[in-house]
DNA sequence: GCAGTGATCATA
DNA sequence: ATGATCACTGCC
């Protein structure tokens, strides 16, 4: 059915800044030891590519980073500071570095705590967002309404001089009820 | 407020 | 080979 169709590639061939906030009330599904895990994205930063300097792809490509010069809808997963995987899902063209990074989703708050409940690690990086990798996202088949959505800047990128105050982190308001 | 943690990358 | 950095978290 429509509402839980699983998002293809072409959903993330665009700038990372739509995708994020389209991403926002989506669901991420994990195959997890424990089963499956859906939870619904409320927190995602953009990383527009190569002119953005705080994205990874705006110092060349590395043996990290090559994953996000690939196509849109695999998924870019790094160590951070020695503990922390980050889940990316790529954005745009081949050739082009952008991604999203994923924040927070369900009652998990934090990248880093996003993984550990998905137990997701480097394995998973270069995979395609597809049932077969283990981890994708459905459609949820909910309305977001406007008046929800919030931006600010990103998070722990104080290096990235101008692009520091740009305004490409997305969150979800909870719903009212 | 800051220590932990270790892969990654630039420099040499 | 070495040292700085790091899209974070948890405990002080």
């Amino acid at each position: 059915m429509a509402s839980r169709s699983v998002l293809s590639a072409a959903f993330f061939d665009r700038p990372a800044d739509r995708v994020a906030r389209q991403l926002l009330g989506m669901h991420l599904v994990a195959r997890t030891h424990d089963g499956l895990v859906r939870l619904e994205v409320n927190e995602a930063e953009a990383y527009l590519g190569s002119h953005d300097l705080a994205c990874h792809g705006s110092r060349g490509m590395t043996k990290r980073n090559a994953t996000m010069f690939g196509p849109a809808g695999c998924w870019y997963v790094y160590l951070c500071y020695g503990m922390h995987w980050m889940l990316n899902i790529v954005t745009g063209k081949p050739g082009e570095p952008a991604a999203v990074l994923l924040r927070g989703a369900g009652k998990v708050s934090g990248p880093g705590r996003l993984t550990k409940a998905l137990g997701i690690d480097r394995s998973l990086d270069g995979a395609a967002a597809t049932k077969a990798s283990g981890v994708w996202f459905e459609q949820s088949g909910t309305t977001i309404s406007a008046g929800r959505i919030q931006r600010t800047p990103r998070i722990g990128i104080g290096y990235a001089g101008e692009w520091v105050e740009k305004p490409l982190r997305f969150l979800l308001t909870p719903a009212s009820s």
